[in-house]
DNA sequence: AGCTGCGGGCCGC
DNA sequence: GCGGCCCGCAGCT
């Protein structure tokens, strides 16, 4: 009953399996394997119809972490957890920083937080923010499902993400303390006035929130795995041009169509570069600017070039089911349009660790081997390994 | 304020 | 019955 398409997709796809890890199970079995021959190493971006176990000591698989956003979905089963999802919000724009980052940010889990989200803009060009929401499995939402059982944890996902990849929690909730302080800080921003002024007859909230721009280089990162083979030079034109589309703060709907998530998933812009997989890395990053002279990082270890293909298509392909019906196209990109550069005081003691995306990735992160299929240890850190001090350092304004 | 988990309830298939 | 989703509540950070 609960098996089907699923899992004969998963027999072909589980990257589990390459470790040899056993995947004939089904969060929905009565009995899971307990004959456990290998724990995975945590998944921060998990795609595709993988299976992971878990040690049940993994903080992070404790709390059902992703990286993804994740919203709780009832599935009336209290002993199987359920999300579903939400996507990632782009800029209504589709507009893209100087050095060819898209902006991608982390929609709250919160309904209403979401909401309230969405009014705000692009931190990059100032435009509408939209919802693009996930439509990788089936038409619906990609599933995450969560299953204690034993001395194990157990980590299911179905569907294929067909977006890029939001900021993680950790930049999200980094950007949101930088913007507190911003708005502490300089509550007379000349810039901040002026965005005040753009957005108030909208009716959108005038906040801060929506100025350090989030900036996701289009690269591997935030890929889902799926698309890393993918990756198509050709998504460098796509980054020409100027702001078009709406204008600022237009309107903020809940949910792009998922024609456009289509769109997307086969936009150039959203390319990766198939040497890229940190599963840490993050796309979106708090950080302002489109400058990079303001903050000429030498923290960037993890950075690819721009040119290394922070374009190409992010998703070649439907999910599973294929969903070839969506087509639109999507105003590609243009540059950094709009707003200038941060008023940020960049943080005393360095240069803006968190400038330009180009570095972005998560701060912290090590280097992994790969998309975090590697099951080695080391990963438990998962999302945590941008350790708080590195942000409180980063945002000493808090 | 926002995240997370839970559970009731509705709806479509 | 299943799956998706909305909503409210509660605990936590």
């Amino acid at each position: 009953m609960l098996k089907g398409a699923d899992d004969v997709v998963m027999e072909h796809e589980d990257s589990a399996s390459r470790h040899g890890e056993m995947t004939s199970w089904d969060i929905n079995d009565i009995k899971l394997p307990q004959d456990v021959r290998q724990i995975d190493g945590f998944q921060e971006w998990p795609d595709s119809y993988v299976k992971h176990i878990y040690s049940s000591e993994d903080k992070n698989a404790q709390r059902h972490h992703s990286s993804w956003a994740m919203r709780n979905t009832n599935n009336h089963n209290s002993r199987i957890l359920k999300k579903s999802c939400l996507g990632v919000v782009i800029c209504g724009n589709n507009c893209s920083t100087l050095d060819g980052r898209k902006i991608y940010l982390r929609p709250a889990i919160c309904d209403k937080a979401r909401q309230k989200q969405q009014r705000k803009c692009c931190p990059n060009c100032n435009g509408p923010l939209r919802l693009l929401s996930c439509r990788g499995h089936g038409g619906y939402p990609v599933t995450n499902f969560w299953r204690h059982e034993g001395q194990f944890i157990y980590f299911q996902s179905k569907g294929a993400h067909d977006h890029p990849r939001p900021e993680t929690k950790l930049e999200a909730e980094a950007r949101r303390s930088t913007q507190k302080a911003q708005t502490a800080f300089s509550p007379s921003c000349p810039r901040l006035k002026r965005i005040q002024d753009l957005e108030s007859p909208t009716g959108a909230v005038p906040t801060q929130e929506a100025l350090p721009p989030l900036l996701s280089k289009p690269d591997t990162s935030s890929l889902p795995d799926n698309f890393r083979g993918h990756i198509s030079k050709s998504s460098q034109e796509s980054v020409l041009g100027s702001c078009s589309g709406w204008p600022p703060c237009s309107r903020a709907g809940e949910d792009v169509s998922s024609r456009e998530v289509l769109a997307w998933s086969r936009s150039p812009a959203l390319g990766s570069s198939p040497n890229i997989r940190r599963p840490g890395s993050s796309p979106a990053v708090p950080c302002t600017a489109p400058s990079p002279q303001h903050c000429a990082h030498p923290s960037t270890p993890h950075t690819l070039p721009v040119e290394e293909d922070g374009h190409g298509p992010f998703r070649n392909s439907t999910g599973p089911l294929g969903d070839g019906s969506r087509e639109d196209k999507y105003p590609l990109a243009y540059n950094s349009c709009c707003l200038p550069p941060l008023p940020y005081p960049a943080p005393q003691g360095g240069p803006c660790p968190m400038a330009s995306g180009a570095q972005h990735q998560q701060l912290s992160v090590p280097p992994r081997g790969s998309e975090g299929h590697d099951g080695e240890g080391g990963h438990h850190m998962g999302l945590n390994y941008c350790n708080n001090d590195m942000f409180f350092n980063l945002y000493p304004l808090r």
